[in-house]
DNA sequence: AATAAATATGTAATGATTACAATATAAAAT
DNA sequence: ATTTTATATTGTAATCATTACATATTTATT
């Protein structure tokens, strides 16, 4: 799971402006063959700093791709999900949102204006009484609260 | 929000053994008026260790209360929640669970099997970068991978 | 008991997700 | 290049959790 994609990995999802041929290479090293509505997802998780529900994509993309499907976009997002190079990530319970920067960090939900904030945190820190019998392939850390501008407001 | 109840929640909490006197009395120091619907389901909550959804509560109670009504079990959650006595927890975006041990701890969800255990995590201990304006009131871990039972299956 | 307030219920509406069959595109083979 | 095969995309319909809302029931108050 981990094997020298990582590299690439880090190096598309530390800084937010690529080439479409670039998304292309790092689709195929993954094994995803590069369609072009596979490209245009996977720029649009890049570039997005919201963690978009599917809806968010569709509509972002509707108009470059008049043709495009919201099942290509569950199809899609399932197999970055599946080839590891995007997460399905938790904040709600009603509602999906994913993230191409698979690099650990923690979100922060503002339960006033509904924005979601990412943050650094040091994730190896966590002391758990958790056995090693358990493999952990993901961790999420999920914070909620105000944030700083609606904090302000009231 | 952290008043004299806390120690209440602990009660509670901690051991899984309690009467419905009790419950009644639970709700009550926390400003909801004991309903018997009220009391059933947090009693539930509080037995049962798989962090439930709304469908599951239901149909647990639907034989002693032939009445209940789904809407009742979303209503009496929504209530739990603003007042603090359960949360809700994200596990996976297309099903809403709720727990009602409120002491912070973390989640796994094994991805074969798809239970969800808990175990113990040393919230303090999370260094992150938000900003002191960030007002936090709910931390939660989340962790997914395979659990023990299922890796020696396979 | 009568009135008012709070709870519970049932039905219908919403909205995200999934299933599935059909179409289109790309790759491989002859 | 044409046929064949596999892969990807699309659109429609079905599913399922959640919410909205109006009605009925229960509880509390006078």
């Amino acid at each position: 799971m981990y094997g020298p994609v990582v590299a690439l990995k880090g190096m598309f999802t530390m800084n937010g402006n690529i080439t479409i041929d670039n998304v292309g290479d790092f689709l195929k090293s993954n094994n995803i063959k590069p369609s072009y509505q596979r490209i245009k997802i996977f720029e649009y998780l890049l570039h997005s700093k919201d963690h978009p529900h599917v809806d968010e994509i569709y509509r972002a993309l509707i108009d470059r791709i008049p043709t495009l499907s919201k099942t290509t976009v569950y199809n899609t997002l399932s197999l970055f999900i599946e080839k590891g190079i995007a997460h399905m990530i938790t904040i709600e319970g009603n509602e999906i949102r994913y993230d191409a920067d698979t690099s650990e960090h923690g979100h922060f939900k503002c339960d006033s204006c509904g924005r979601v904030y990412d943050f650094d945190a040091e994730f190896l820190d966590i002391e758990t009484n958790l056995s090693e019998s358990f493999i952990v392939s993901q961790k999420d850390i999920f914070f909620r609260g105000i944030c700083p501008a609606c904090n302000i407001k009231n």
